[in-house]
RNA sequence: GGUCCCAUCGUCUAGCGGCCCAGGAUAUCGGCCUCUCACGCCGAAGACACGGGUUCGAACCCCGUUGGGACUACCA
């Protein structure tokens, strides 16, 4: 069988979004599967709106993605020869021919035939005039009038098409460049492309791109056309309807892992299995198993996998993703071990990097704030003797350890004849600042017993100056 | 407008004529666990867009309707 290889065709406009990151995810799986390449190709010839920024920010999710490519990135604009020399051999078989039409005398007579109800195509103006290359002219493709085009979509099924639908569409522009038509069909024929797998929108470009195939002799590659991707009102993903590109969702705190894995199963499944490796899913993927019908993007899953992926991971690993939110909320510098002793307490308690990294303000932080709600109900005078005998009795523990702390904490409950919880709050409310952590006993260890010692104390020292005779 | 595509719980989906008065996951709700919050476990509610066929039998096949989407550029 000969190898596979298939694509990832970018235009550098902007940002790699979701449903790019899903196509060039696929295309890279399949690869990978069949033991193929991958290929990156960049697709600039439209000059006005490609940036270099834009080619980086692509190059930068799809590393972040780790969707590796083994060949290019390739650019269009640098094989601008190879299209010229495509073109000529269309006009040599007659396939190709000049146009003198005008951009706005286009639009006139598309939007008259719009209002007449007919179709707005091209009436083939310059078809029979023999007109030679020249300044404000294109190159259009001579397009069949009658018969038929076949595409079998891996995907979708097959497709038919009258080729009267089809107009003899631009194929190099009056700048040179070529229009993206041509320069896919003219890319994906020199890279040796087998598996053109693409989203949904490319469907209807197919005939025509089919048709410069065969005009050009070339062997059809296999056509794989995925759902898109929309909003959740059913539109296309776009700005308005949240984070879409996606190194966003890595500075909202998700694990590369975990997107890839949600990306995945947009569109694709696998029976009733949810969660796949990396490896997985080189494994078990498969265009039979790619899905027909749109599909709406939203964080639900990706939240539970991102909890997931954090859950699954070692502490250790989690270091160096986390630091960069730990120091964008200034905490102190704290040893790796301490990170990730305090990323142990949280993993099963955060969905994103950014929720763990505002959960571990405690850990963290020299000085912690009281939440005011959380000191009123539970930083009481009731409790001032059960927290004063604590901070005596844990000064006293050697080692200092959780096996150690909690008969402690029991001890003291039994003696005042109350629950573990009465005077588990408070001591979570002086140490955390909230009602809300990891299990007390791990946050004493890890804290260690100076910092408790003095976060108790500062307890304790509320309570007495909130029931002190001269405050309110 | 024309051409093309799509249609199962809110969402992601399984289902490829009988195993389905439709399964899983997520989200929601309830319970258990428990030092709080989570995690975990258990349970509940929740869908075959509609109308016609075909067939002994249809979520699965056909036609139509409706609803979404794509394309219809010297954008890709």
């Amino acid at each position: 069988m000969e190898p596979v290889i298939t694509r990832f065709p970018p235009s550098p406009t902007g940002r790699l979004h979701i449903g790019g990151a899903r196509t060039a995810l696929f295309n890279w799986l399949f690869a990978r599967n069949r033991g193929g390449r991958f290929i990156l190709r960049i697709e600039d010839t439209d000059v006005e709106r490609s940036t270099e920024e834009s080619v980086k920010a692509i190059l930068e999710g799809l590393e972040w993605l780790e969707l590796t490519w083994d060949e290019g990135p390739y650019f269009q604009t640098q094989r601008l020869d190879l299209y010229v020399e495509y073109a000529n051999k269309l006009i040599d078989s007659g396939r190709g021919y000049w146009c003198e039409c005008s951009p706005e005398d286009l639009d006139i007579r598309r939007s008259a035939a719009m209002a007449e109800g007919r179709k707005p195509k091209y009436e083939g103006t310059c078809r029979l005039k023999g007109l030679g290359p020249g300044s404000n002219r294109v190159l259009r493709f001579r397009s069949p009038d009658a018969g038929t085009t076949l595409l079998r979509d891996i995907i979708k099924g097959p497709i038919e098409y009258d080729n009267s639908e089809l107009d003899d569409l631009v194929i190099l522009k009056s700048d040179g460049m070529p229009t993206y038509n041509f320069a896919v069909v003219v890319d994906d024929i020199t890279m040796g492309v087998t598996h053109v797998i693409r989203g949904d929108d490319h469907v209807n470009n197919t005939p025509r791109q089919i048709l410069i195939y065969e005009a050009l002799g070339a062997k059809l590659p296999e056509f794989g056309h995925v759902p898109m991707i929309h909003g959740d009102d059913r539109s296309p993903l776009s700005k308005r309807h949240g984070a879409t590109s996606v190194m966003e969702y890595k500075k909202m705190g998700f694990l590369p892992e975990a997107l890839t894995n949600c990306l995945a199963r947009l569109g694709w499944s696998y029976g009733d299995q949810e969660i796949f490796s990396r490896t997985e899913l080189i494994e078990k993927f498969s265009l039979e198993n790619v899905g027909k019908s749109p599909s709406i993007f939203t964080m639900e899953k990706l939240l539970w996998l991102n909890a997931h992926y954090i859950k699954e991971k070692r502490p250790e690993d989690l270091v160096a993703p986390l630091k960069p939110f730990l120091s964008q909320r200034g905490y102190p510098d704290k040893s790796d071990a301490y990170i990730a002793g305090a990323i142990r307490t949280l993993q099963a308690r955060s969905h994103t990097l950014v929720e763990m990294a505002d959960a571990m303000r405690f850990y963290m932080a020299d000085e912690i704030e009281f939440d005011p709600d959380a000191a009123r109900e539970f930083l009481t005078a009731d409790i001032a003797g059960a927290l004063g005998r604590l901070i005596f009795e844990v000064s006293e523990l050697e080692p200092f350890d959780e096996k150690g702390l909690e008969p402690v904490f029991r001890n003291i409950a039994a003696d005042l004849g109350v629950k573990l919880g009465k005077i588990a709050q408070p001591v979570r409310v002086a140490l955390t600042g909230t009602t809300k952590s990891p299990g007390l006993f791990e946050i004493i260890e890890l804290l260690g017993k100076q910092t408790v010692l003095k976060r108790l104390q500062k307890g304790l020292k509320h309570i007495e100056e909130r029931h002190s005779p001269d405050s309110v």
